[in-house]
DNA sequence: TAACTGTACTAGTAAACACAGTACACAAGG
DNA sequence: CCTTGTGTACTGTGTTTACTAGTACAGTTA
């Protein structure tokens, strides 16, 4: 049964990422955020394909890779949960993806013609919400 | 004939970015950061193909991109020459590109348990030498 | 003329991505 | 037991993107 909400994700046809990078982006944000708390049922495979109107293996993808990194639990028979806060990736792991993030996006950004303080005001803005709250 | 140094790019593998976007950006980062002063001639598409080991094709493609963003310039027959610095984006697009690329940044660095501070300073360290430069 | 430059095609290959369909195992409730 | 809803694991198929390969042609310079 489990009566669960359904997830607030916008996903856009322009986005540059595929959808399933999206959808498991959206939920990070969310648990991050703290908008789904520890323990919280998220929807099923099927109930959130139907929602997004994409396709289930494209759900249980995206379900996989979380529970993978620590995000969510699955049950078996049961559905997916709200993991507590723990740390599945190495120290050397997470150094690489940070490094590789910051590559890219400088790559993005280099010839906009903004200012540092705009650019690091701009990415503060976003990410204030989502860092330092799972960790305390 | 045109004496040109071979460019200081690094192309990895590992990247996740695709070969033709690896040399724009390091391109683009090169004339941003002034290591490629205005009117410099760039290798020619075959000179750069050899040295990287890439198709000239995906070399042409990207000079081509570069043109269109106003970093070079090309002369038929000649090669191509680091452009004098201007604008070529709208104010729209501009903008909409910095979302864009700080919605996809901020989508791999949550969850990397990394500090606002942290990853503030390590963009601006990134960012530093490439910003301000052109436009000033 | 020769040797270099850029540019424009057409094709083909390979990988990523999403969709479609099917099948099976576990849990809960009648 | 049986049905329903859950996760999970396959095998396909189609589309798109990225890159490579090959060829051809035009402009510049010596």
């Amino acid at each position: 049964m489990s009566r669960t909400v359904p997830l607030l994700l916008q996903l856009s046809a322009a986005d540059p990422r595929p959808i399933g990078k999206q959808i498991a982006d959206g939920v990070r944000r969310l648990i991050a955020s703290g908008d789904l708390p520890v323990g919280a049922q998220l929807p099923s495979v099927r109930g959130l394909a139907q929602q997004l109107t994409v396709n289930p293996n494209t759900i249980a993808k995206v379900y996989g890779e979380l529970g993978a990194e620590g995000w969510i639990d699955s049950r078996q028979g049961l559905g997916q949960f709200v993991a507590a806060p723990r740390q599945r990736l190495s120290e050397a792991e997470r150094s690489r993806r940070l490094a590789q993030a910051i590559e890219v996006f400088s790559g993005e950004v280099i010839g906009l013609d903004y200012s540092l303080e705009e650019v690091l005001a701009r990415v503060g803005e976003r990410l204030v919400p989502c860092l330092n709250k799972r960790s305390a």
